[in-house]
DNA sequence: AATTTGTGTTCAAAATAATGAACATAAGTT
DNA sequence: AACTTATGTTCATTATTTTGAACACAAATT
C-alpha cells in the first residue's frame, strides 16, 4: 500500500518536491484538471492512453501529480482531450481574476471629431483590465487607438451600419450582426463606412502583465 | 542503446522528432521564444541558469529545440524571465489573429416561447469567468436564470425598450439608455415590458471559486 | 601575438520520466 | 461463490531529461 518502492520513491518530484498546495510559486499542478477533463469526456485511462499515445501508467501518475510531465506529454494529452494546452495549464494557476492585476498601461481611447462616440458601460477593477462600451459613429467617424499591450483583445459586435477595422497590416469589414475579435497589441483603427451610422458594442480585455 | 551519442547531430526528440515547422499539430517549440526573452532581458545563459536554477547546458539545448523540457523546467524559466508560463507556450503556437463571426455563426439562445433572444458574443476563461451577450426581447419576453454563484455580477445596458429586472427580492425598471449592475447570486429574471422590443447588452462576471 | 574573459556548446554521468506487464480491486455475470 | 470484465495502481526496465565539467570559439586586454 505504499506509494512506490524505496529507491527513488516518496519524494515524487525529486528536484523540488512540490507535491503540496499550488501557491503560485510552484509549477502548476495539472493532475486534477486532466482527470476532470478525462472524466468529462467519459474516457478511461486505457482509452485516453491509446488516444493520446501516452502510456496509461504515466497518465495515472500525472493525474495524481506524482510525475512532472514533459512538454510533449502534456501536449499529447491536451490534444486527445481537445483542450488547448494553454488552458490546461492555466487552470491550475491563478484564476483569471480581473481585480488584482497590476497597472502599467492605461489605454488611450481617442474620440476624434465627435463623429465617433464611445459610451463607457463599465470597467472592472481599478486597474481596468476589462472594459466595455457601446459605440455610435456616423459615416466617416474614426476611432484610432494605441496598442493596448501584448495579449490584449478587442471584441466588436456591430448592431447596425458598416465598420472597417484595421489592426496592424490586416483589415476587415464588418456588417450588421457580425462580431470580430482581434489582438490589439498594435495600433488599430475603426472607421464607420456608412451610410447609416455604425452602432455596436465593444469589449476590451487588457493584458497587462508585462512591465515595460 | 544509443544513449545521447548522436544528439549532437540529429534525432533531437527521439519519440516524435518534431524538429520541423510548427504546424500546430506538434508540441509548441518554445526555444526561439525563450531565447528572445532571455536576450531581451540581456541575460547570458549563465545568468539565466543561476536565476532560474536550470542548468546552462539544458538551457542551451532547449533554446535550440534539442530537448523536450519538463513542465517544472519550463516553469522555472518562465519565472526567471517574469513571463507568464502560458504566454511563453502560446507564443510558439498559432496566434489568435482575427476571428470573424458572421451573422449565422453567432451562437444564439432563445427562451422557449422565442420572445427572448440572447446572442452570445464572447466568453473568456476556461471555466467561464466572463461572458457577454446582446439580447432582444419582444414585449412579454422573459429570461429566467439560476444563481451564477456567489459574487457573480451582471451588467445590463438597455439600448431601447423597457426592461424589468428582478433579482432576489428586489426589482428595478430600466428604460432606454440606462445601465444596471446587480449581483446574481440568486435566481433572477428579466422581462421585456414593451411596447417596443427591448434591446441591449449584457456582461456577466462569474465568480467560480468554489467548483463544488 | 599571447592571455584573459565571456559566451555558448558538447560530453559522461546521474536523475527521473515514460513504457509495458503484472497486480489489485471492484463490479457484473454465470 | 467463482469467473469474467473493467479500471486504476505499482513494478522493473528503458529512454530521455538534466546536470556539472570540460570544451570551443570569439572578443577584449595586455
Amino acid at each position: 500500500m505504499q506509494q512506490k518502492k524505496d529507491t527513488s520513491s516518496s519524494s515524487c518530484f525529486a528536484r523540488d518536491a512540490f507535491a503540496g498546495q499550488n501557491t503560485s510559486d510552484r509549477p502548476p499542478l495539472v493532475g486534477k484538471e486532466i482527470q476532470r477533463l478525462r472524466q468529462e469526456h467519459q474516457l478511461t485511462l486505457d482509452e485516453l492512453a491509446s488516444k493520446s499515445g501516452v502510456s496509461k501508467s504515466i497518465l495515472s501518475q500525472i493525474e495524481r501529480d506524482h510525475s512532472n510531465p514533459t512538454l510533449s506529454t502534456i501536449w499529447r494529452i491536451s490534444q486527445a482531450l481537445k483542450q488547448p494546452l494553454v488552458d490546461m495549464l492555466s487552470s491550475g494557476e491563478e484564476k483569471p481574476r480581473f481585480e488584482h492585476l497590476k497597472v502599467n498601461q492605461t489605454p488611450v481611447v481617442s474620440s476624434t471629431d465627435g463623429k465617433f462616440v464611445l459610451k463607457i458601460l463599465g470597467t472592472l477593477g481599478t486597474v481596468s483590465t476589462l472594459q466595455w462600451y457601446e459605440f455610435k459613429a456616423e459615416e466617416g467617424g474614426i476611432l484610432e487607438s494605441e496598442s493596448h499591450g501584448s495579449g490584449s483583445l478587442e471584441n466588436l459586435t456591430l448592431v447596425s451600419g458598416k465598420l472597417l477595422v484595421i489592426s496592424g497590416t490586416e483589415s476587415r469589414e464588418l456588417i450588421s450582426g457580425e462580431t470580430l475579435r482581434f489582438l490589439t497589441d498594435s495600433p488599430h483603427r475603426l472607421e464607420s463606412l456608412g451610410p447609416e451610422p455604425a452602432h455596436g458594442f465593444m469589449v476590451n480585455l487588457l493584458n497587462n502583465n508585462e512591465s515595460f
